[in-house]
DNA sequence: ATAACACAGTGGGTTAAAGTGGGTTAAAGT
DNA sequence: ACTTTAACCCACTTTAACCCACTGTGTTAT
């Protein structure tokens, strides 16, 4: 299961250092394609094919922005000896990354988030948000 | 079942003593979370796999910043053979968590306070909210 | 009653692994 | 053939995992 979060930076050659606990999970290779609010998701292999699956099962006209949207984007990367996968430069554009870059545990996939962006977007999460869910989620 | 309150200190390293009585109950490896009034959840595995299943549950939609919220707040941990586990800075941040520890039980999960926030949350239950609370439970 | 023991709890030092940066070589495109 | 880019490798720094030694307290046995 992936969770938590690690500070990283992104090199002049384009390269994130992908914290070891989320290697462990995500295997040699894996999927990295655009997310939502500007931020770059990672897919194990497996988790790569439930997805496709499901992309798949819908009717094409439901499907076809969705299908344009993930597959056009995504790569299939390695890490190198040191840990580290090349994010191509769309996708940098993409999701704003230039230097500090935060990476997140998100259960089933990795999220790769500009600095600035995730913390903004932590701070739009108020603590009576929270609470109700913890209510209806019977925590 | 938790309960019970015990005092503890944060060592330079970041390393919490976790009661016997609580291992015994939590396993191996247990989940840290950040949780409400600033302070800190631990749950057994057993416990977050449940809430692991809910939050997924959800839909996209509508929990998207739930979702990135619990998993990215999330940790995996394993007592080193002293009983103790190390807290991520962030996670201490997050709780103030600076020497002086409380753990307290708390039925189905462990929860750690910094010492004065414990103190100023407990001399702000007076005799009137625990009365009512038990009256509309049925005590 | 007291010594011997076991275990909960504390502190710190050592070592292996995680993380970082940059240089060099191979490959691709012009 | 030359320039640019990406892949690969090596060296270094930092951090976290691991191990060991010590203290205190309660329990058992003599």
């Amino acid at each position: 299961m992936l969770i938590g979060e690690h500070q990283h930076n992104i090199d002049v050659k384009g390269r994130v250092f992908i914290p070891a606990r989320f290697r462990d999970d995500l295997g040699e290779h894996f999927i990295v394609t655009k997310g939502l609010d500007s931020c770059l998701f990672i897919y194990s292999q497996d988790e790569w094919l439930v997805l496709d699956a499901k992309i798949r099962a819908l009717p094409m006209s439901k499907s076809r922005r969705l299908q344009l949207f993930f597959f056009s984007s995504a790569v299939d990367v390695e890490a190198d000896k040191q840990g580290r996968i090349v994010l191509p430069q769309n996708l940098r554009e993409f999701a704003s990354l230039t230097r500090d870059v935060v990476i997140i545990g998100a259960s089933s996939r990795v999220e790769i988030w500009d600095k600035q962006k995730w913390q903004d977007a932590c701070s739009g999460i108020t603590l009576q948000t929270i609470t109700e869910a913890m209510d209806t989620l019977g925590f």
